[in-house]
DNA sequence: GTATAATATGACAAGCACATGATCTTATCA
DNA sequence: TGATAAGATCATGTGCTTGTCATATTATAC
């Protein structure tokens, strides 16, 4: 579902949420280890994090990576969506160059269905819901 | 969602279903045309599809494929399963190596909900439903 | 101001999905 | 039995994702 590098990304910034908590910014090194990531690989994908604004990192002794927003304001869709593309209308089953609502083929209906909840999921699902921090995903769901 | 391979395969046997009825067995050529998929990539696919029981091939003049099966009970996982992995169990989102119903993640329950929404889709979803021979995916699922 | 700790980055290589070109094999027809 | 029509197959190429190695850059500590 998620290509290697996104997955990568999504479980360092999980990581970083709880472990920057108590020992403020996590280094590539930690991260790399904990998580059995390449170091230089997921240097890069730290790094596009924060040119994005998803992380702030600082240089030198000290230094590493830390969250710029609560886990709880941090839609995985902003951490997902730099790596892979999720939403932006999913093409057409059958590959056919016009699928719309006017114009559908027999699977359309029940495919665009399926896509937009994977969208929505992505959307609406924080990292502070992964985390367990606050188990409101269900709840809200539920209530919806 | 379908990697490039499954979508052809997809396509291909759309095609064949269509045209064999009227003209027997379809050529490799005339769907390579037809479809604009390259014809010894297509050539292998439509091999594949052959050696697991989905198609018939016949060579020499007059050869080509047809389908071993009416179209209303080819579901379509029996084609794009051959090329991509759908169903079987989705790993993790987070890519814990272990995510069960007993051990789970934040996210194992709406994201297995979701993974399951789409196997059911491709294994209940036969080939003569995407052709609307018979309209009954729609009506089948309002029903339920 | 030099040593050290950390991120940033450029060059490159492996592996896979996708694709191409040439040739081999099998069947039919005259 | 030779020409032709078709699928089968082998070798190779290309581009992207993933991963590696080496080095540059920036900040802190003493």
């Amino acid at each position: 579902m998620l290509s290697q590098t996104a997955e990568y990304a999504l479980r360092t910034i999980l990581f970083i949420a709880q472990r920057s908590k108590e020992d403020g910014p996590v280094q590539t090194e930690a991260i790399a280890e904990a998580l059995d990531i390449p170091r230089n690989y997921l240097s890069k994908i730290l790094h596009r994090l924060a040119r994005q604004g998803v992380l702030h990192s600082t240089r030198g002794r000290g230094g590493g990576f830390l969250l710029t927003r609560p886990p709880k304001e941090l839609p995985i869709i902003d951490v997902v969506g730099l790596f892979d593309q999720i939403s932006p209308g999913r093409r057409c089953l059958l590959g056919r160059p016009v699928c719309s609502d006017a114009d559908a083929c027999d699977a359309h209906a029940a495919w665009k269905d399926m896509s937009e909840r994977v969208a929505v999921f992505f959307r609406e699902t924080t990292v502070g819901d992964l985390l367990g921090e606050a188990a409101t995903f269900g709840k809200k769901r539920l209530r919806a």
